[in-house]
DNA sequence: ACAGTATTTCCTGGTT
DNA sequence: TAACCAGGAAATACTG
């Protein structure tokens, strides 16, 4: 089966983190008009955006409850400034502005400064990532912890992709990266992989629990869940093999417990926090 | 520039 | 044979 199989259309399409030149590109349209409008998200785009958010923002998954977000885009769209921050707290604000700014983007934000370019390399490129970070004083957390975005949410300033910081004469192996972007330290791999396994109705089918209250999950979709994690790094080469390489190491640390004998299944050890029901 | 952490990449060899 | 699993070794990416 091919990764493209393996993926969910809903993934393909939509999830990825992509660094800001690509962000920025990927502004433009077309990815965005009417079928993406938030208002038209299905209830797993909903999540995927509130993961991307998190992610953007190193809040941890199970700061906020997930069970309020449990809603269509239509819904999303009809919350106030008052329902985000029943619904998330602190949190609240930071969904709230990320929602307006996708909105406002959606309506306006794009033109065709940025409709370069083809569309095949900026397919998979989109939105969560792009959520602009809100300018207002997030008051728990360093803006210095915020994507360098306030500039690139101005058309002008966008294109121009400065490849930041280090010179890096020799070049890597194998993988495909533009430029790095100021990537704040994000998710752990186990912590992204406890994060599709914690909302199982929004995973679709990539891993799945085998003993819940024991933590021990199952890949269904190991390759699928392997470009995931990829487009999270912004590293198109990942594969599971790689990806696996991270588990194993996870087993010294007793983030993961090994689970011989069956394939594809792991286990969470007693330095993995965040996934017990109880926990969440 | 540098050290440390967390992978990423590659590889040999074994198993299902 | 394909798809995994085990780890060692070394390279990278990033952070402080």
């Amino acid at each position: 089966m091919s990764v493209e199989n393996q993926l969910p259309a809903t993934w393909t399409t939509h999830y990825s983190c992509p660094d800001v030149s690509t962000v920025t590109s990927s502004y433009t349209g077309r990815l965005w008009s009417q079928d993406l409008h938030p208002q038209n998200w299905s209830k797993y785009q909903v999540w995927e955006w509130l993961q991307q958010n998190l992610d953007m923002h190193q809040i941890d998954a199970t700061s906020i409850p997930f069970q309020n977000f449990d809603l269509d885009g239509r819904q999303l769209c009809n919350m106030d400034y008052q329902d985000f921050t029943r619904a998330a707290g602190s949190v609240g604000p930071i969904l709230f502005q990320s929602l307006a700014e996708v909105k406002w983007n959606v309506q306006y934000g794009q033109t065709d400064l940025f409709t370069q370019g083809d569309i095949k390399t900026e397919i998979d490129v989109e939105f969560p990532c792009s959520m602009p970070p809100f300018k207002e004083e997030p008051s728990f957390y360093s803006t210095s912890e915020l994507f360098d975005l306030k500039s690139s949410l101005q058309p002008n300033t966008m294109l121009v992709s400065p490849a930041p910081s280090s010179p890096d004469p020799k070049r890597s192996r194998g993988r495909t990266n533009q430029v790095k972007r100021h990537n704040p330290r994000g998710t752990h791999l186990w912590e992204f992989i406890r994060d599709i396994l914690l909302y199982p109705e929004r995973n679709p089918g990539l891993i799945k629990w085998e003993d819940r209250s024991d933590g021990v999950f199952r890949f269904l979709k190991s390759e699928a869940v392997a470009q995931l994690w990829g487009k999270k790094k912004n590293n198109s080469s990942m594969t599971y093999e790689k990806l696996s390489r991270a588990m194993r190491y996870y087993y010294k640390r007793e983030i993961l417990e090994r689970v011989d004998g069956r394939r594809l299944v792991y286990k969470f050890g007693r330095n993995a926090r965040g996934w017990r029901e109880s926990e969440k």
